[in-house]
DNA sequence: TCTATAAAGATGTATGTGCAACTAATTTTA
DNA sequence: TAAAATTAGTTGCACATACATCTTTATAGA
């Protein structure tokens, strides 16, 4: 957003944030694959951390806990992945990828990848370099403004 | 996100521009201001395009028509809009800003005035700079990458 | 040990979001 | 000018999202 000469950073990581997932979501729609961006990102994480719980999830993906369990039940309705009660603490759930929610992943990886190397190679190292610190600035001053609440 | 050494800059775009998003919601909440971020964006727009229609407005926040329509309900319905329908092309509604919108949104201004200098101040202009062109040519590479689909 | 606190999830409620399909109105074109 | 195409907006539907609040279970402290 750019009103009268003022750059507002919010308005530019929002937009390329959500055109990002918008093209995300179609990838995954023109080739039959039943996931979005949030579903990807979630069995993405599950496969390196199976068995993980609600609440890593939630600090993973910088979700709220209940935003998780929605998408936990949706997952499972899927039978993407299976939630189940552990035994030695009744309070937590662990979440473990189906063979079919494996077999979604691996169909679906590729075309992530494909995105992601596009834009990677849109622009330069010495940018990227300055993207990923300037992204750690921000949001680290976001924690900080927050504290001051 | 960062999977095997891989960087996803999706990951790193989602979670900044995610994270600002919540900020600015808890600013507006805990100074008593009856407000979100889409809706300040939404109203912010119209005080300088007042009368703006639908369809402009969904171009300038690049969402959907139907969540245009369905935030200008609600908006409407706080008294902070006002709906009407144009009498030279009947298709077309003018949105313009209530005295009450006016007012909240120069209640609300200062606010999120302060989370953008403090943002825009912990980076440097150097890589302001860098990080405008880059989210250019990301957008670009989107835009392009959605064509081919 | 009992109680107070904390932690993990689930539920109610409200908003944001997009796609598909629809209506109504206008414009283009044959 | 009448039919076809386009445009603006709405509605049905599904999913994403968070806050407040609640229950259940576990842990810490008196």
């Amino acid at each position: 957003m750019n009103f009268e000469g003022e750059i507002m950073i919010g308005a530019l990581l929002g937009r390329s944030s959500h055109k990002l997932r918008l093209l995300m979501d179609k990838v995954f729609h023109k080739n039959n694959l039943d996931v979005n961006a949030e579903q990807f990102i979630f069995l993405k994480y599950l496969s390196f951390n199976d068995g993980a719980n609600q609440q890593e999830l939630s600090v993973f993906l910088e979700r709220d806990k209940t935003t998780v369990a929605r998408l936990v039940s949706r997952l499972e309705g899927k039978n993407l992945i299976l939630k189940i009660n552990s035994k030695e603490d009744k309070r937590v759930n662990n979440i473990y990828l189906t063979n079919y929610g494996k077999q979604l992943l691996e169909g679906a990886t590729p075309f992530i990848d494909s995105v992601n190397e596009v834009l990677m190679n849109s622009i330069t190292p010495q940018e990227f370099e300055v993207l990923v610190s300037a992204f750690k600035k921000i949001s680290d001053e976001i924690d900080k403004y927050e504290e001051k609440l």
